[in-house]
DNA sequence: GGGAATCTTGCCCGCCAGGCAAGTTTGCTC
DNA sequence: GAGCAAACTTGCCTGGCGGGCAAGATTCCC
C-alpha cells in the first residue's frame, strides 16, 4: 500500500504499523495491562519517545487498526452514488469493507489477537472512544446527503448510530466468529436501519 | 436523595458528588486539561488519595453526572410496562429523564459549564467512554423484553444505538439551547426510530 | 553536493494510578 | 454508654506516562 509516496512518508507509516502490531501483538499475549509503552515500542525497534511521535497512549495504538478501517470507510462512503440514500450508502461501504478485509487474508490472526482481548471492559471504552472521534467528520459527509431542514442533527444521529451498530456487530462477531462476519453485519444493519421518518 | 442509608452510606455519596461538582467547576473555569487532580481534590475539601478512591480518573469525575443519569434511567426503564415495544420504552423512560432533569432545576447551571466543555474533542471520547461502559447492562434489560431467536445481538445493538442517539441529542442541544431539549430528544429518537424489521 | 525540512532520540519534569500501612470514623452488640 | 470490628481517609511511595526541548541523523529537493 501507499506506493506512490516519498520514502519519508513510508517510512512514517511502516513505523506506525510495527507499533501498531506490536502493541496488538503483546497486549494479546501478556493481557493489555501488563504491557508498557516501552515495551511496545522495543517491539516495533524504536525508542519510548518516538511511540509518543506516533501515538499519545497506548490504547490509541491498539486501535489504530480500527482507525485505519474507519478512514478506509469513509473513502468507501464517498464512492457511493451520491443519490443513493445515505443508510444504504453506509451499509453497502460497510459490507464492502468486510470484504476486503476477508481479501486480505489476515482477518485469521487479527481475530485470534482480538478475541484474547475480549471481556476487558477498559478496552472497550476505549474503542468506542475510537469510534466516536470520527462521527463529526463521518457526520459531515453524510450531511451532503440529506437535504432535511435539520440535517445536522439527523446527519449525527445516524452517524451515531451507524458507527455504534459497526461496533457492536464487530464485537459481537469477535465473540461468535461461528457466524461469518458479513453475515452478523448485515443482520446489525437490518436490526439499526432507521425507519423511513414516521411524521410524527 | 439517599435519605434511607446510614451515615456512612450518606457521606461517601456526598463526597463522591462533592468531587464530581467541583471537577466540574473547575473544569468549565479553567479548561478540562489545565485541572490537576490535586485540585479536584481540594475543592472538596479530601486529600489526593481519596480522589483515587472514588474515581480512576478526572475524566471518569468529570462525567459521574452522565453516569448518575445513566443509572436512574436504567431504572425508569425497568418501571415501563412489560409488554410495551423495546424501544418505545427506551424512549418513555428518557423522555421522564430530561423532565426530571427539568424539575431538578439545576439543568441551567449545569448547562452553562457543559457549554464552556464544548469543542474539546478529548472530552467526548470520554463521554462516549462512559456511555459505552453501560451498554452491556443496558443490553441486559432489553434482551428480558425481546423474543428473537438472536435477542443478543438485537439487545445490544438497540443499547448502543439508543445510547448513541442520548448522547448525541444531548450534544446537540447544549450547542444549540434556543430548542427546549425534550424537543431535540424527541427529534433525535424519532429520527433513530429502527424500521419494524424489514425481513430482508 | 549542499542547505532546508523533517524525524529520532535522550533527557527531563510534572502528573497520575494504585499498593501499603497507620490512624480515624462509623456501625453494631452488649 | 463501652468496646470491638468493619470501613474510610490519609500520607508515603513506586512505576509508568505524556509531552517540551534540543542535539544529532535522515530525507528531500534544487
Amino acid at each position: 500500500m501507499d506506493e506512490g509516496a516519498g520514502l519519508r512518508e513510508r517510512k512514517k507509516a511502516a513505523t506506525r504499523l510495527a507499533l501498531h502490531e506490536a502493541a496488538l501483538r503483546l497486549a494479546a499475549e501478556q493481557g493489555p495491562d501488563r504491557v508498557t509503552v516501552e515495551a511496545i515500542a522495543d517491539g516495533a525497534n524504536v525508542s519510548r519517545r518516538t511511540f509518543s511521535n506516533y501515538f499519545s497512549s497506548k490504547e490509541e495504538a491498539l486501535f489504530y487498526g480500527d482507525t485505519r478501517r474507519l478512514r478506509r470507510l469513509l473513502d468507501l462512503l464517498r464512492a457511493q452514488p451520491p443519490d443513493e440514500s445515505p443508510w444504504v450508502a453506509l451499509s453497502r461501504a460497510a459490507l464492502h469493507l468486510t470484504a476486503e478485509m476477508y481479501d486480505d487474508g489476515e482477518v485469521l490472526a487479527w481475530l485470534e489477537r482480538r478475541r484474547r482481548l475480549r471481556g476487558h471492559p477498559g478496552l472497550l471504552a476505549h474503542q468506542a472512544a475510537a469510534y466516536a472521534a470520527f462521527e463529526r467528520e463521518l457526520a459531515g459527509e453524510l450531511a451532503q446527503r440529506l437535504t432535511d431542514p435539520d440535517r445536522a442533527l439527523r446527519a449525527r444521529i445516524m452517524a451515531a448510530t451507524f458507527l455504534a451498530t459497526v461496533r457492536v456487530a464487530t464485537q459481537h462477531w469477535i465473540e461468535h466468529p461461528d457466524t461469518p462476519m458479513v453475515a452478523t453485519l448485515r443482520a446489525a444493519l437490518a436490526h439499526a436501519t432507521p425507519a423511513p421518518e414516521a411524521t410524527s
